[in-house]
DNA sequence: AATATTAATGTAAACGTTTACACCTTTCAA
DNA sequence: TTGAAAGGTGTAAACGTTTACATTAATATT
């Protein structure tokens, strides 16, 4: 690969005037850049972006933590950072940190030493204080969907105790009293804040969520199915479920429906999180928006300013949370007359 | 951020004791490991990875272009690349060339002047010229999706024409003799090619496949709704469909539902590409397996490779195409008597 | 005890840029 | 005509590493 100095001699200049060309500084004549030009574009150069950002002492590149891009939801937040990057003419470096605290860590190790200053990470197994730790050595690392007071304005982050309330509200709006709920069996803390936030509201309206009527799996298409079947089989009558995530929730429809149910004359189901694939069931499924993508950007946008000393004063107390809000299609409905 | 100048001075010993700790090279004494390591721990050090690779010449990232993050077809891909990168302990750079050639352009630069050796880059709209010479300037780039004779041994593609053959083949193996075709508007070659493979076999098996049923539409949920519709409207009968793509299907599923067709009962759908979304669909979706995954592991093996001089000369003449396999699930049958 | 070997460490150049500073040439005002 | 300002260009240091080579210290061999 040509470089600077390969240039500068050909076009018999020194390298500070072909650096000046190609970040057209001022001060360099026209002809000197016409024939640098021309020597760039018969050479092929192309500028080395890493000792670039050396000398410069900052890179050009974002980082973004996800624990696996086939998911349709990390996807999503991983184009959020991918398009704030472009907007600011970065680089969008992508790691994953699949299963457990080690690799979470080395993936977010690994962007550090590849110079990222800006970094959105999704991290749910690293402690806080780890987390912390690293926060404190990059400050433009933000934390997505997870919210740790210590650093709280560097934390965006969805409110899943009110999506849960959020989710009982509309059940409740469409006249059901029966509820049924299921859940994702992960060691994290959202499934359990969003069925504690669909219970209380429940209870405030003065009915009752069933024990036996919650049911755990594991949050894709299978779990939602066989979490169905085992509350079907409890013989106990429900009207509405809500369903920790939409591919469960997709699940639990294909199993209502192969009982005879339909989605949802007899049954309403309320997924959660508005992927993708919410829009491709039919019906189409009801959920509860989760704006991962809006919170993506905005976790980019909150690193740069803080790497470009932009974070105002009265930003430092700032919390970002979001509240999801109800994506009303076609798989909930007011309760039928039976 | 400290650096191992920092880390040397501090631990009293030469900056490239440190370095050779750092790589647990040989050659350095039990005593001042620990005490580097010590120093290196307390100051939080991390190597920066742009320094190294500038005086190593040679960079520990690979890069990726795709047109959309959000597309589950081209998160596969992503998702391919990045674990291929992992496992060679490199770091994933992604690039999104969304829409026309001059972004694509761009994002394959912004990737070279990041220093990525190893490129696997899908591209539709660059020219063949421009694709070429992008290939021989950087021998780690390797084109996924596409094939160019030219540079045959970078190219690991799909056989399209063969894909529509195959199809054809499945439908006709259940019976049916009368079929419509649900192609896409886009300007690339692939529908066209599925959709003559899949018009020649019928022919072959002695069938036509009538110009009014094949339709043409955006290659999403809704384009394949509205392109169904119409086939409806032609009033002419039809037993399957061959559809672009799994998304599409969906959509002709959903409409000839809703019409009174009962899938697979009274029209068979077959889909494409085998995404994510085809386990979802209610039918199952019978669909053609295209292993962008695998392909993508591969060309970003083959890139490695090439960079690491690891091309056997045997390999020089290689062609990496693929030939999707029939996933037969639920929205194919035989054809019913009637 | 002297020498040869090996282990441990350090020095300094190199990687490809940017940029402060110095220098030379023009241009222009007084 | 002189001097100042502005325009154009070059020199060299710096960024954080790795590593060839040089040097010194420790150990083994005679």
């Amino acid at each position: 690969m040509p470089t600077i100095k390969d240039v500068a001699r050909i076009a018999g200049v020194s390298v500070a005037t072909v650096s000046r060309v190609v970040n057209n500084a001022p001060k360099v004549s026209e002809k000197a850049k016409a024939k640098v030009n021309k020597v760039m574009e018969d050479l092929g150069y192309t500028p080395n972006a890493n000792a670039r950002a050396l000398v410069m002492q900052k890179s050009t590149t974002m980082g973004v933590v996800i624990p696996d891009l086939t998911d349709p939801f990390f996807a999503s937040l991983a184009n959020g950072v991918e398009e704030a990057a472009r907007e600011n003419k970065m680089q969008l470096l992508l790691s994953t940190g699949m299963i457990d605290a080690e690799s979470e860590r080395k993936a977010i190790t690994l962007l550090i030493e590849q110079q990222c200053d800006v970094l959105v990470v999704h991290s749910k197994k690293l402690s806080d204080e780890e987390i912390i730790k690293f926060a404190q050595k990059k400050p433009g690392l933000v934390l997505i969907d997870r919210y740790i007071k210590e650093i709280g304005n560097r934390c965006v982050w969805l409110d899943n105790l009110e999506g849960g309330k959020t989710a009982a509200r509309h059940l409740l709006s469409l006249k059901h009293t029966e509820f049924a709920c299921i859940s994702s069996k992960y060691k994290i803390d959202d499934p359990e804040l969003r069925t504690n936030g669909f219970q209380s509201e429940i209870e405030k309206a003065g009915y009752l969520l069933d024990k036996d009527l919650v049911e755990y799996g594991d949050p894709n298409l299978q779990g939602g199915e066989i979490a169905t079947q085992k509350l079907l089989s409890t013989g106990k009558k429900f009207t509405a479920i809500f369903v920790y995530n939409d591919a469960m929730a997709i699940g639990a429809i294909s199993t209502l429906e192969n009982n005879g149910f339909n989605v949802p004359n007899d049954i309403s189901v309320l997924g959660f999180d508005d992927v993708l694939l919410s829009r491709y069931s039919r019906p189409k499924l009801s959920t509860l928006h989760y704006p991962i993508k809006d919170m993506a950007i905005q976790a980019a946008n909150i690193a740069l300013a803080a790497v470009s000393n932009k974070t105002e004063e009265s930003s430092k107390n700032n919390e970002y949370k979001y509240i999801p809000i109800i994506v009303k299609r076609e798989s909930t409905s007011t309760k039928k007359a039976t």
